[in-house]
DNA sequence: GTCTAAAGGACTGGTTTTTAGACCATTTTG
DNA sequence: CAAAATGGTCTAAAAACCAGTCCTTTAGAC
């Protein structure tokens, strides 16, 4: 569709606006969509600003400047002295919900989109491991299985779902493949390598590692494929919860242009 | 493995860099992509440096930042005076293709592990497409397959492939796996010497593309999902003829089902 | 031909953003 | 109390970006 006219063409739709956000900007507003997605408990605490710094690779006056953003909108406090930092304000008022909402909705497209591409690429990795998977995957990948069971908390938890899915992406035997999974996963994760995460969603997820995972095993492609596809529709389910609960509307609301400051 | 430290979360194996990357890149890879994706014909003229720094909202410099990197990759070539400005570079010229090629041509192992990357993708392409096409899709699929029977050429033969595995793409409409299609048949193409093309493919091609789209058509994912496979298998003889041509040697041998990192 | 308009190319000066680093202030821990 | 770990502050320099001016090349109009 939309075949380009002969000349003078249509470029409009596709290469129209540049956000020139500051990299404060873009760094708060991925810790306020992390907020949003249950990535951090209330009250916990966050890296310090060095660490941050080197992680994210950028200046510590950056990333102070983003979290002076943070600690503006009420969404943490800081501490100073040993044992201080920043820390995830507890239960954010209803007024900054409107500022999830704010942060939220003009990404709400692209989250989707990028989900549905995270479903279909594992849906098929999930398949082709479930074709080529060797004595040696199968063993990881029971090992890594048992090892989700017992891991208790979050932290624990997203590692542990983390290396299961990372077996069994190398049980496709293909690394470009499986460095593609890690990577959309890590975008999923907004950066923090780690999923939305509800007590909830953990429950479901425990019910179908195993099954997937012995999908997988058993060499049955279809199943593991189908298994995969319903896993990975969680985080979707997750948002759709998440944007009733927010009462939002994912309509036109093409914010424009917002300069603060 | 990576046991969380005592005191706090384990985020310093979790966070991923912020890229800081400047307007003038960012700009670049968004002409990439689009050029990737087929969105201009070969030959076609972009805007204006002035027009483009007023709809992109950027300065001209940043503009011709960005332009310079695309004519350095050789997407573009520009031209001054009246009648002057940028243009889409026509496939055919692999003067300054020579770079990217050098790069992105993998040793060999790297090239088999592509082909199947390649293989895998457009199999689940192909499956989502026949659930997800909608009647314009059809109608788009329908058009081009047409046009590839009467393509006669080399370069005809190798737009008309491409518009065909485009389309097919696009009825997935999920706009990440057609650019991550076309980012990879755009690799195999460079790999190939830009010219994967043989009498006794085309006639393959021919063969096969019908079949294909019509199962895509039909609504068949199954069926569809299989034919792609078939179709993008032809790799045994593309990497014989490939070793042929450029009388490579099969290197290291460094067995591309290795477990990397 | 000559002239003019429309393009890219090159430069300048100035503002904002980002960096790297040193140093200060506060608090916990040994 | 001393040490260590943290946020808080400041400065100088680099990088990115911008707005504008002028130059060079080229096609088309006259």
């Amino acid at each position: 569709m939309t075949e380009p006219a002969a000349r003078g063409a249509d470029f409009g739709a596709l290469l129209v606006p540049v956000p020139m956000r500051t990299a404060g900007q873009r760094i708060a507003e991925r810790l306020v969509t992390a907020i949003a997605l249950g990535e951090f408990e209330p009250g916990q605490r966050l890296p310090t600003e060095r660490e941050l710094a080197a992680t994210l690779e950028v200046s510590r006056t950056t990333v102070r400047e983003a979290l002076q953003r943070l600690q503006a909108a009420g969404y943490v406090t800081t501490r100073r002295g040993r044992g201080g930092g920043t820390f995830i304000q507890t239960g954010a008022g209803p007024g900054s919900e409107e500022m999830i909402k704010r942060t939220l909705v003009p990404a709400w497209d692209q989250l989707t989109e990028l989900l549905d591409y995270r479903r279909l690429i594992e849906q098929q990795i999930a398949r082709t491991a479930a074709e080529r998977r060797s004595g040696a995957d199968i063993e990881t990948i029971r090992r890594v299985v048992a090892e989700y069971a017992h891991a208790v908390g979050r932290d624990a938890s997203r590692l542990a779902d983390h290396a299961l899915h990372q077996a069994i992406a190398r049980a496709t035997h293909n690394p470009r493949l499986a460095e593609l999974s890690a990577r959309i996963r890590r975008e999923v994760g907004l950066g923090f390598d780690a999923e939305p995460y509800t007590p909830h969603m953990r429950r479901r997820a425990l019910r179908q590692h195993p099954t997937l995972a012995e999908a997988v095993i058993a060499g049955d492609p279809d199943r593991a494929a189908r298994l995969a596809d319903r896993h990975f529709s969680l985080t979707d389910d997750m948002l759709t919860e998440l944007r009733a609960r927010l009462h939002m509307r994912t309509g036109g609301e093409n914010d424009a242009r917002s300069q603060g400051q």
